[in-house]
DNA sequence: TACCATTTGTTGAACATTCATTCAGTATGG
DNA sequence: CCATACTGAATGAATGTTCAACAAATGGTA
């Protein structure tokens, strides 16, 4: 429901519009370009936008400029301020979901590798840098007031955890954990979206490898028989 | 260095004053009240909207409107909209501390005890509820982008997390764990800020009871031996 | 107590600025 | 030369801030 359905063929065509619209960097201006390209071209300016000045600051003709086009083009492309923001946010959703998709899918079958792989996908630098958790939160701060964020804005929607709390099911079976899987299953992505959080504050030390890192303590310590602690690494 | 050295006698003369001030509802209008009572009466209403509306949509006048004065009263008590935002941001985040710090003190000399205290203080009902934490939401959306916000939004800031840390190494040694210490610090406490997020979210059936029982799930599974898994409670 | 002066809190209209939107006009590719 | 993409100045609405006037408290004086 919180999906739209859209065949992935967008998905990566997108990807191959996206980089023409990067390699033509120079013929940006003044040049034509497709519909499509130009839209993509704005919404990652609004990505831009929303990490550089945050939600409340992010105006239309901070996007033109950054996406050195006139002030009117926005308005051309997408109805309204709102309509650009909902295009990007969906944007980001559908990157999101197709990255997790993909990850699940080359993990195999092995129900630890699935969840290994997906909690690692989380982490991965195309998904997880500055720029993108920046617009994530910008996101989120709005999401509470806006209906059409918040069904969008939980990127880690029903589909996604109802995929944690089948793996941790599986799992709990298979290992003979005592826990309940939803309850750990909603442990494991709130401390995914919580290390997220950090991350994109970036105040302290907390790095994606750091990250990482405590995400794969918890499978540990979770799954002790699927996921044999590493620990002994460093000790201080 | 976040914290601003303030003396604890302001925190509960503070609850005093609001207490005054909702007990005067009737006499708020027209009536003059104590400079103090004045500002904390804005910045409850600050919060309300923020809560209500979100950070972009959160004006002066519906500040005013819901503190039941006129328009220009916040920049008589707060020279600017910035400055009533930071010190409602300074509001809140005094608050928090003061409620863990309690919740500390409450919970005796045995470190599990005040690792399990300090995670029951997150789900108290006076501390985490729809209106605080979207208020919090909303500062963290824009934090990114305000040098000041960022100090301050970090609620669970430098001195929380060496804390947690030091729990996590003194629990470590008494039972034996492997894992690092600052490693599970982390995992725990981004834990405990992404259920927040998705408390404040609300969409789904996530509620503070099922929080807390996530978090224990946490507790119980990193620290087995101090904290033995209650589970069998309900199994479907 | 009564009276006035001064300080302090409050009001609301006026002002200036910022910003999304509109649209008549321009340029470009086919 | 038509259709389509694009421009940028004009417009109007929203909003933060200022300020002159007003009211309530305070304090001093007789």
């Amino acid at each position: 429901m919180l999906e739209t359905i859209r065949p992935m063929k967008t998905a990566v065509a997108r990807e191959a519009l996206l980089e023409s619209a990067r390699k033509s960097e120079a013929e940006k201006r003044g040049r034509k370009a497709s519909k499509e390209v130009r839209q993509l071209q704005l919404i990652e300016a609004t990505i831009d936008s929303l990490a550089k000045r945050g939600y409340s600051e992010t105006t239309m003709a901070d996007v033109a400029d950054g996406a050195g086009l006139s002030r009117g083009i926005v308005n051309f492309h997408f109805e309204s301020k709102e309509k650009l923001l909902i295009a990007t946010l969906q944007h980001m959703y559908d990157e999101y979901s197709a990255h997790w998709r993909n990850a699940l899918q080359k993990a195999g079958d092995d129900p630890a590798d699935q969840l290994q792989a997906l909690v690692a996908a989380d982490f991965d630098r195309s998904i997880c840098n500055k720029r993108k958790l920046a617009a994530w939160c910008a996101f989120w701060g709005e999401a509470k007031s806006r209906p059409t964020y918040q069904a969008l804005s939980s990127a880690r929607d029903a589909v996604y955890q109802t995929i944690f709390i089948d793996l941790c099911t599986t799992l709990r079976q298979s290992g003979s954990y005592a826990y309940e899987p939803q309850v750990m299953a909603l442990a494991l992505s709130a401390m995914l979206e919580g290390l997220w959080l950090r991350l994109m504050m970036g105040t302290e030390d907390t790095t994606r490898e750091t990250a990482l890192l405590a995400a794969s303590e918890f499978l540990s310590v979770a799954f002790p028989k699927h996921y044999p602690s590493k620990a002994g690494a460093t000790k201080p």
